[in-house]
DNA sequence: CAGCATCCGTTGGGATACTG
DNA sequence: CAGTATCCCAACGGATGCTG
């Protein structure tokens, strides 16, 4: 059996990389290059990106595709499973962004009560 | 300015301590005592669990209501705020519930082939 | 019963340098 | 350009023992 809290588990495991989600949340959109992953997810550092896309990719939600030439180019996008997340990723963003306005709100309640 | 990339990661900031999710999800149906919520999660250790409420609390997701009795009862119950997770976590526990199914299928696909 | 203080080990993020 | 191989460090989960 399969209490909640387990699944709770494996949904951490596999989202909860630092970066993971919001390279996953980048490949929703449309498929990227690893350059060009680094280049929207600017302060990513290199290895981190490769081991966070092995471990997606072995999680059965990212499709490799490599090109053998010199130099090489590696397609990086979600496989059908991996859109299974997409309205999770969605709902994760958008709970982020206002929880940060609801941060910023409560201070400036502060400052205004001390002045 | 906020990219989504920052959303995420408040968001993870928030939900990603190894229990926190499975502690919201049970709070969500119902208020509970610290020794209840060690009841329902069994495997999270004490001294974890009250790292977790701390923070969970500081963040705004949940209240602690102390009576002043020995011995103490501390019960803990989302935050109007709190609840605003509720649907966020209910499809992460869908999700992972999910994930296992696919995952014994394929293991069971695996052994057909191998019969 | 609930919580704090302390300490420890693991892990996973990250920096650096090298290859095809 | 993308990836591997190391190494390092901080952070976090977790164990233990003590308090009111």
């Amino acid at each position: 059996m399969n209490s909640s809290v387990d699944n709770m588990k494996t949904t951490l495991d596999i989202v909860c990389g630092k970066w993971k989600a919001a390279i996953l949340l980048e490949l929703v959109e449309q498929p990227l290059r690893f350059s060009e992953i680094k280049r929207v997810i600017p302060r990513i550092p290199h290895q981190t990106l490769i081991k966070h896309l092995k471990e997606l990719e072995e999680d059965g939600l990212l499709n490799k595709e490599v090109s053998e030439d010199i130099p090489p180019k590696v397609k990086y996008s979600l496989t059908e499973y991996g859109y299974s997340l997409e309205s999770l990723l969605h709902r994760m963003e958008e709970w982020g962004k206002n929880h940060e306005l609801r941060r910023k709100q409560m201070l400036s309640e502060q400052n205004e009560r001390v002045l």
